[in-house]
DNA sequence: TTAATTTGTTAGTCATAACTAACTTTTTTA
DNA sequence: TAAAAAAGTTAGTTATGACTAACAAATTAA
């Protein structure tokens, strides 16, 4: 009972934290996650994130050995995917409905997803009839925090021929995805690789009777399903 | 230059103090606003709404002489209601889109206020149609700050056979906004004072062909507009 | 298998924003 | 007008969450 008031109310830095481990642990498919990797995704120095691992450990929502690797425990792993569930939510509404293109959105969405209301989010899902994927693509897991695990497949591990489909792309930066609708890419565009440069390993592909050299570190940043090889 | 960037990017807390500083310069009247009051309503100790005025003062938002009384800067007090737009613009959307009741959306709307976005804020109000009332029935400034003042007469202020109109409520508390809902009063509601006690200055309020008697606090926290005397 | 590099930890500092306790100034009241 | 009360200020403490610098452990390379 005390246990459970005092995991009640984290800090938008403690929630953050949380969330940063949660996309390590998934995002990089079966990775182990250590300390200093945590801060760098966090943008702050490892004596920092060392100082909020040890709060988050306290707390019971991380476990880890000393100068082990880092998981969450199924606490910290449901407040991760709440956090995940507002973010996309805001995204989408942002998008759908203030005009917002998805460039703009994360940063809002960032703040928007530590408001404390379980009826705020909630309700913004049901006004906008539940939808299943934000505006990059991302499953929106639902209010249990259930969502469909989608395998992530990057454009880069594609190889010359395969035609794929644009599902998702990393929303983390601003000028990739001004980059991404630039040269006419879009969510379901259906793409062909036509030639995989073995010596920077850039990619030309063809879309839209369109063709474009995109680079590896472009590539890694676009999520497809494979469609055809 | 540095002046202005210095003064970007207040924390919520200072936007929090100016707000208050606002409300009690404003709804008061024209009355002086010392630290100790802005420490009451900010439910803080009057040594933390010290510091606070300290650093405000510094920063160019409020003016003030040692022990003397609190003013706001023109800044200040364009912080301050922009503040009070985004407040009066989300329990707005939280009434009409996402199903919530008055006395739900202030606590909500403290922590949507300090989300920082002009884009955010600017779309949610052209998104409704430029609503010019909040739930509460308080005007909601526009883009540039401006706003129709509205002399504010209280219940309470009214005499025996006045007849007035509810135009707003004060929507601090809880309690206060559902009593006010429970007794079938609602923003639009006629009421005609009946009795005013002088004993401990309750009074006797007919409307909808139904009558209660409220006390005198109960009455300072309902605004209206008189009809006819 | 030792040395170098990377990774992780600890200690100490700073800023924000709260607190209490002690003090000063101003205002009120007797 | 002098004492009491209220209002305001200052100093010192705490918690959060950053930082740097110094150090320890683990891993990788020579
Ligand atoms: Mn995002
Ligand atoms: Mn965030
Ligand atoms: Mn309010
Ligand atoms: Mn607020």
């Amino acid at each position: 009972m005390t246990n459970k008031l005092n995991k009640v109310n984290l800090t938008k830095s403690e929630e953050d934290y949380l969330k940063a481990l949660f996309q390590l642990l998934i995002d990089d498919g079966l990775a182990t996650v250590g300390n200093n990797q945590l801060a760098e995704y966090m943008n702050v120095a490892p004596a920092s994130a060392n100082h909020m691992v040890k709060k988050l450990k306290s707390k019971g929502y991380v476990v880890s050995e000393k100068y082990g690797k880092l998981e969450l425990t199924e606490e910290g792993a449901a407040i991760a995917l709440k956090l995940i569930r507002r973010h996309r939510l805001w995204e989408t509404f942002l998008c759908d409905y203030l005009n917002f293109t998805w460039d703009e959105v994360h940063e809002v969405a960032e703040q928007l997803e530590h408001i404390k209301s379980e009826k705020l989010v909630d309700e913004l899902d049901r006004f906008m009839d539940f939808p299943e994927k934000d505006p990059h693509g991302e499953v929106i897991p639902n209010a249990k925090g259930e969502y469909a695990i989608v395998p992530k497949v990057t454009l880069s591990s594609l190889e010359e021929g395969m035609i794929c489909k644009l599902v998702a792309v990393n929303d983390g930066s601003v000028s990739f995805l001004k980059y991404v609708s630039e040269i006419g890419l879009a969510l379901s565009s259906e793409i062909k690789i036509l030639e995989v440069r073995a010596f920077d390993n850039s990619i030309r592909i063809q879309y839209d009777e369109r063709s474009e050299a995109v680079t590896k570190k472009f590539a890694d940043n676009v999520f497809v399903h494979v469609i055809n090889c």
